[in-house]
RNA sequence: GGGCGGUUAGCUCAGUUGGUUAGAGCGCCACGUUGACAUCGUGGAGGUCACUAGUUCGAGUCUAGUACCGCCCACCA
């Protein structure tokens, strides 16, 4: 924007301003993090999203919440960092390529792994800065100097030291177990990965011939009936008295045609279904227990994307057939041989993969594991100890019980993009290593080596990111100035994947907390409150609304739109509505500015040099409020409660500053341009100078300290408004500027107090007029009587602004009137206002007005009477309490006798 | 099955250790363009704080239970 301060239009443009301020916080290097400098730091690593990924709002809430606590720290005068980067997001990312390489017609394997794999780094290089870029628009203060990339080179090398280390302490082992398989991305997943999903499914009732057995026939109940190609048992309670004559006796595998034992085992639930149960070791992970307890044999009858098959398990007319489409034809072959005992439907949780949805097949197969209770329990400590604290708190029970229960992670996945599994295996003497080079023949035998075909989890990187981000393994002078960090802002849902295993990792490998505190925020839904995702078609794109709105405006709905730890609920069917609010409180600030700019002069004299005691009412007023907003303020986002910070300088800028001392001022700031040019009485002109002079001092005080409040939450706008205050240095920037801080000098309760009545005595001339339709232009006569000499002093004090702004055209304080034709009301210190309404009164509506606010005190008073004559409520409740009461009961009975005063004079019946 | 959260104005939500007449934004009604702002101003209407019982001098706030909504965890197939 290339307007001075004195001519800037009256709507707030945002995309004028937005990317020349961003540009010149860049080339200040406002962002950069310096490893010299004396200040203390303040570190937040970004949960670095997926390297494909785009702007969602989700990310929008979460990267400004970290904004608005960066840029706080940073302007308290910490040394900053906000470190940014990518996550190569090893399923997702390689889904995505395949879905492109599949429009071409072809699959990974056409490609093979190395062509594959380049094709997804030319991918990742072509779209892998999308999203950072649009933390840009957004306004994000990230480093950019120190991007990072989970598969850089250097990063690279920090995963495969972990890998090796653990290894070499045997924390890393290969495992013969059931996993989560997913049959469309062709890999194994953690526990984590996936995903249980309430579901409405069927339990069917199974017969299974038996010989010799009390009875011809064992009924077993599955929901998956597919699975009992696999079946190597049957197996009951042991305690079960039902089946006791069973045990021992062998089933008959109804269409494979096998005979399977039947056994007793623990696992088995009496209550459930008919307390027997198919044993199927290879697709199922308490069948696979079962299984070792009793050594089965575990035969897998599925191919790895869930068709059946097995050479002597599957016969041909299920051979080859989708798990879903066997089901269904093993349910009609079972029927045919009067075998199905009955369908039930049956509510259960499945599995589901986290990236693409499928239903997760348990499988058996080979896989690198991480033993994690030696990890867990400095984290577990670091927890009950307070070094790391969860905000909010409630969410630490859900972290300890994952700890205390946690489970082994296998971190293998039989895809082709991601760090490789550095395990090298000798071919000549079957010599297993883990090595930090690559090694070309075997150290032992010198024959050659094959490595491990499988990547890492993509978790088993970003679990290093707080410090392999910072160069580690070298010791270098980033990792030790910014290691540990502080904040961590991210979502619950990553609470396992991503936050319990960082801090696990920073105990383990670097022996400190990788931050203090985790800052828990909520999810961002649609007013159904469903999650908003782009399957559902339910979501708002961040930067639709920067486009629409501007970026302040949707950083101000992301931050007052939400409270600590709950859910941020917005219409995407009405984006308006939704980011009005942010939209109007920037024109708002906007046009504040521009009045106040327009009346500042080119040197503004210093608050210091004002004699504070001296000042007009309502200078002192606004001056305290100012001391209360920065206090108030700073306390909140100390605390985490953004939206509080938020909305406490809203309410300054807005209800105080603007509503009330801006309109305060403005006789003052009139007759001072009145007054200069032609010159009334002898020395008003000077009087009326150093009056609207002092008014500056204060308007530029107020505003600067406003900007600078808001700045984290809206960067943008006070940015461009703080650049157009007077005084300003060439190059100073509101991003790196102080933090406000409150001055106890300037903090006067008296003046508050004084004001309040003041304001009080305003709204009642308001009220009076709009109740009797006196028109706005219509200049009313007013009387104000205070009832205290603090009353009378704070009505005469501000005299003028009671005319502006009650609209009004003479105004006594004298308590004489010349009429009773008007309206009456009493103030809540017993202060009376009248309003003149001779010919506009009606004398009945009056008395109405007049009975109801009478009705309504008596009502309370008794209330309170109620209460002060309860012997229990004076002995019990404390003495201040008691005591607060009893000021209330006067004031009110001094009310009600103004107000019974008046009805008695208008003659009311 | 276990655990956690929510239920306050038409809508979205505040209400921090129990203590003024329960608040805000949006929406609604009335009036109004006075040179910062109609993306605005002024005034107003609107709530038995989900329900029940209890603790207490006093409960939106604490306890127990009920109902509905949501989330997390769990090897009952």
């Amino acid at each position: 924007m290339t307007a001075t301060r004195f001519e800037l239009p009256p709507q707030y443009d945002p995309h004028a301003v937005e990317r020349p301020l961003y540009e010149r916080w860049l080339a200040a290097q406002a962002f950069t993090a310096h490893v010299a400098s004396p200040k203390p730091p303040y570190v937040i690593v970004i949960p670095p999203p997926n390297v494909t990924a785009v702007l969602h709002m989700g990310q929008g809430l979460n990267n400004v919440t970290q904004d608005v606590l960066i840029r706080f720290e940073r302007m308290r005068g910490r040394e900053a960092l906000w470190l940014p980067g990518t996550d190569h997001a090893g399923i997702a990312t390689q889904n995505v390529v395949e879905r492109i390489i599949a429009k071409e017609g072809k699959t990974r394997f056409d490609l093979g792994r190395e062509r594959f794999v380049e094709r997804v780094w030319a991918f990742v290089r072509e779209t892998g800065s999308t999203i950072l870029e649009q933390l840009k628009i957004i306004g994000a203060s990230c480093d950019w100097s120190r991007t990072r990339f989970t598969l850089d080179p250097a990063y690279s090398r920090a995963v495969r030291e972990v890998f090796v280390r653990l290894w070499e302490e045997e924390l890393i082992y290969r495992g013969h177990r059931v996993i989560h398989w997913c049959p469309r991305c062709l890999t194994s997943l953690s526990d984590e990965e996936a995903e249980a999903e309430e579901t409405d499914g069927k339990l069917y009732y199974i017969r299974y011939p038996v010989e010799d057995g009390p009875k011809p026939y064992l009924t077993v109940a599955t929901t998956r009936p597919e699975t009992m190609l696999g079946d190597t048992a049957v197996a009951v309670n042991p305690n079960d008295e039902r089946y006791a004559g069973f045990v021992g006796k062998l089933a008959r595998l109804p269409i494979v045609d096998l005979p399977i034992p039947i056994l007793a085992d623990q696992a088995v639930v009496p209550e459930f279904g008919t307390g027997a149960v198919k044993v199927t070791p290879a697709h199922d992970a308490t069948d696979f227990d079962i299984g070792l307890r009793h050594k089965l044999e575990m035969p897998i009858v599925m191919t790895e994307d869930a068709r059946m098959e097995h050479p002597t398990r599957v016969p041909p007319s299920l051979s080859g057939l989708d798990r879903f489409d066997a089901r269904a034809k093993i349910v009609d072959l079972l029927k045919q041989r009067g075998l199905l005992e009955k369908i039930e439907p049956h509510r259960h949780s499945v599995r589901h993969c986290y990236r693409c949805g499928t239903v997760v097949e348990p499988r058996l197969s080979d896989q690198w594991f991480v033993k994690m209770k030696p990890l867990a329990e400095p984290a577990l400590e670091a927890y009950r100890s307070g070094e790391i604290q969860l905000v909010p708190e409630r969410w630490g029970a859900t972290y300890q019980n994952w700890m205390e229960n946690i489970r082994d992670w296998n971190i293998s996945r039989q895809l082709w993009w991601g760090h490789r599994i550095p395990v090298f295996t000798c071919t000549g003497c079957e010599h297993r290593w883990a090595d930090r080079e690559d090694p070309t023949t075997c150290p032992k035998c010198g024959g050659p080596v094959e490595q491990d075909p499988d990547v890492l989890d993509t978790w088993f990187s970003s679990w290093l990111w707080p410090f392999a981000t910072l160069g580690w393994p070298d010791e270098t002078r980033d990792l030790k100035r910014f290691y540990p960090g502080h904040t961590l802002v991210t979502a619950p849902e990553i609470l396992f994947f991503w936050v319990a295993r960082m801090i696990m990792a920073g105990y383990y490998f670097r022996g400190a907390r990788p931050f203090s505190t985790v800052y828990l925020h909520g999810t961002v839904r649609d007013t159904q409150h469903r999650k908003m995702s782009k399957s559902l078609g339910n979501g708002i794109d961040p930067l639709d609304v920067v486009r629409l709105y501007g970026a302040d405006a949707l950083r101000w709905t992301a931050i007052a739109g939400v409270s600590l730890g709950s859910d941020l609920i917005l219409d995407p069917n009405d984006l308006a509505t939704t980011f009005a609010p942010g939209r109007n409180f920037a024109n708002k600030l906007w046009n504040i500015g521009r009045f106040i700019l327009g009346q500042l002069p080119e040197q503004v004299p210093a608050l210091e040099s004002l004699d504070v005691e001296r000042l007009p009412l309502a200078d002192r007023w606004i001056l305290s409020r100012a001391q209360r907003a920065i206090q108030e303020a700073t306390a909140s986002l100390e605390q985490f409660r953004l939206d509080e910070a938020a909305k406490r300088c809203f309410d300054f800028v807005w209800k105080e500053l603007a509503d009330w001392y801006v309109e305060a001022v403005k006789p003052r700031l009139e007759a001072a341009s009145r007054a200069a040019p032609a010159g009334g009485p002898p020395g008003s002109a000077a009087v009326a100078a150093s009056d609207a002079s002092a008014a500056h001092s204060v308007l530029a005080y107020c505003f600067d300290t406003a900007l600078r409040l808001l700045h984290p939450v809206v960067p943008f706008i006070t940015e461009e408004l703080w650049q157009k205050l007077p005084g300003r240095e060439e190059g100073e920037l509101l991003a790196v500027a102080a933090w406000p801080e409150a001055r106890e000098a300037l903090i006067a309760a008296d003046a508050e107090t004084r004001f309040t009545m003041v304001q009080d005595a305003i709204s009642a001339i308001r009220n009076i007029r709009a109740e009797y339709r006196v028109s706005p232009k219509a200049q009313v006569g007013v009387v104000v009587t205070g009832r205290t000499t603090e009353a009378r002093r704070a009505f005469e004090g501000e005299r003028e602004t009671i005319i502006r702004l009650a609209q009004i055209k003479a105004l006594r304080l004298d308590g004489r009137r010349a009429s009773d034709a008007g309206a009456h009301a009493v103030l809540a210190d017993g202060s009376e206002v009248f309003v003149a309404l001779a010919g506009a009164i009606d004398v009945q509506q009056e008395c109405r007005r007049l009975s109801s606010d009478l009705t309504r005190l008596d009502q309370q008073l008794a209330a309170l009477a109620g209460k002060l004559t309860n012997q229990q409520f004076v002995a019990r409740a404390p003495a201040e309490v008691v005591a607060k009461e009893r000021e209330k009961e006067r004031a009110w009975r001094d009310q009600r006798q103004v107000l019974a005063d008046k009805l008695k004079s208008l003659g009311c019946s």
